[in-house]
DNA sequence: TATTGTTATACTCTATAACTATA
DNA sequence: TATAGTTATAGAGTATAACAATA
């Protein structure tokens, strides 16, 4: 069948972007974690303290959509306040043990994502894909 | 803040799919076609005749979802009987000129897609993505 | 005035299961 | 038996509007 679109970088995008996606989420399936649960666990990891809404605006989350999120993450992540409207967000010993299972489904799925890539290629993707977005 | 996520090419793929199809959503809306839509009327129009399950198969498109689209696209699409069970597609006048329209603007937003990219890594962005999910 | 956290809501995309009819 | 078209449904992801309380 005659198919232009692969050529198209942006279809490509799409594509790939929704098959990885499908396959870390499998993998995953067995942490009970989705994909931006771990992008939030590792965010607040990182920063410990954090807002929500910081969280939020670093990973393109909307701020209403971090209450239904960190609603599914109680017991992995304590709140404590800072002043009287804000919340610093710190893992949970439950929740470091949690991320760390994470971390290694989610690494070792990048690595082999890098890995499909034909080497001439590889090193141009994430350079690339930044362009798209930051 | 520290984030170690844009370094992950999933996470970057991620965030880049979601930038840009956002971006090409927006530009479509004067169309009052979907990208999903303009996808399926170019495979139509590259191959008269071709089934709706076959259009589905070959952009990642499930049967069952096939349904709702192309009666959104109702006007647009004809449809012959083949057999008794299934029935080529092929665009209408109508057809024909809307995706004239979708294909200028689609066309457009790939080569500023590509444009955004330093030229040194531009030409490797294709071929890394297609093998991400081919 | 701007920001935080929150509730409610809606739209899109995608996936699965099941059914009928035909090849 | 496998395939085409269809219906119904559910789960994610994402977006907006609006509100109260606080900075």
């Amino acid at each position: 069948m005659r198919d232009p679109l692969p050529n198209f970088p942006g279809y490509a995008l799409r594509r790939a972007a929704n098959a990885t996606a499908a396959e870390l989420s499998a993998r995953l399936a067995d942490t009970g974690l989705r994909q931006s649960d771990v992008s939030v666990l590792m965010l607040i990891a990182a920063n410990p303290g954090v807002t929500a809404s910081a969280v939020g605006r670093q990973l393109g989350i909307e701020r209403a959509n971090m209450v239904p999120l960190l609603k599914r993450l109680e017991g992995l992540i304590d709140r404590a306040p800072i002043d009287g409207k804000s919340q610093g967000l710190a893992l949970t010993a439950a929740g470091r043990a949690r991320l760390s299972e994470a971390r290694k489904v989610v690494e070792g799925f990048e690595a082999e994502l890098l890995a499909r890539v034909p080497p001439e290629h590889r090193d141009h993707l994430l350079p690339a894909l930044e362009a798209l977005w930051r």
